[in-house]
DNA sequence: GCATGACTGTACCAATCGGTAAACAATTTA
DNA sequence: TAAATTGTTTACCGATTGGTACAGTCATGC
């Protein structure tokens, strides 16, 4: 168990980030060998099914982390206020306050978009699912806390596309702010 | 001039779709000739440097576009309120509805985001700035609609992203239609 | 009617692509 | 310790990559 689980989930950390600087296309085996120190034969052991099935397991990687800091979380607080407060607080620092892509909007945003739809679908599906939840346990209507969930968290998905593109990480943060401040009580 | 230019023109505009479509790593030179119907030859003719002096010609002709047709009505109209909303229209129709993405975007969240940093980043700062001058002009503060316009560049770019992901192009109007009572006079 | 220059089709290039196979080393397990 | 499992190295595969070279086509202007 614990010798080879973690070394895959090293591998599936480093692949996280190779995907995430060069995208789907742009992320060669030969790339990938080199910054995971591990040859064709070892990636091709861990991942039978190759890239694809790298990026999958990246992508399950990502999905379950967000699962569990962000979507439960955000479900089972008896204080939504909180914990809606915890959600901005866990992307600032996943998202490195604006200095780290997105890598499900890396993909959607890639010709590999159609290979794992399913995935991206869900991600931001159950994102926008337990957010609207927690904004609707903080009083916030039906209608307006549907609307308010996606904007928020569509925006979180463009601040990272701007910020990285005006080479200003602090466009991030404050677009997150603002963001935030949308999801007060007292602004309903 | 005519005939000349305004086939480069209509291979311009086949090659951003590709591009958009595929990325700019997914859009191969073979899927380039097949999609154009030009050989590499008459490509190459048009465009000596290559993949990259393709992508960069697309991106020119986005960036004169944006210029001509959103930032320079936001900048010249003595009504800012009706150019916003004239903004926001064309950008509704650029994009339509939710079913294309911002080639801009696609690049800044791909592996080739460095080799068109300097046009991404006019690109932002540019509508930024037009936005933010024609928010002042209808009377909102400094500070605030700096603040307004890049959250609403950077939403639509996340909203498009997210209307992607979830399949269903109407979330894109939905977040613009937001965006866009955010921005008038009667909400400063 | 012929020279010119814009355009195109084809063959080709070295390099790299994703992926396979199998021999080999190292660890566990019995 | 022997066998079985797990992991790694290396050489290799055919296909495709972006790019080049160049002969040929075609309309235009002189």
């Amino acid at each position: 168990m614990s010798r080879v689980v973690a070394e895959r989930q090293d591998v599936i950390a480093t692949l996280a980030e190779v995907f995430r600087e060069h995208g789907y296309d742009g992320a060669s085996l030969s790339l990938i060998t080199e910054k995971t120190g591990l040859g064709k034969g070892s990636l091709y052991h861990f991942f039978p099914g190759g890239k694809e099935e790298m990026a999958e397991a990246v992508l399950g990687d990502i999905a379950s982390w967000f699962q569990t800091h962000i979507f439960d979380r955000l479900n089972d607080s008896e204080t939504p206020a909180a914990a809606i407060d915890d959600m901005f607080a866990s992307v600032d620092g996943y998202f490195r306050q604006g200095r780290r892509l997105c890598l499900m909007g890396v993909i959607a945003a890639s010709g590999a978009h159609d290979r794992f739809s399913v995935e991206l679908n869900r991600y931001f599906a159950d994102w926008r699912t337990a957010l609207a939840e927690a904004l609707g346990r903080q009083g916030m209507a039906e209608k307006e806390r549907q609307a308010l969930a996606e904007e928020v968290i569509g925006g979180i998905q463009g601040a990272l596309i701007l910020a990285r593109s005006l080479d200003d990480p602090q466009a991030f943060s404050r677009i997150l702010a603002r963001l935030k401040a949308r999801c007060q009580p007292s602004q309903n």
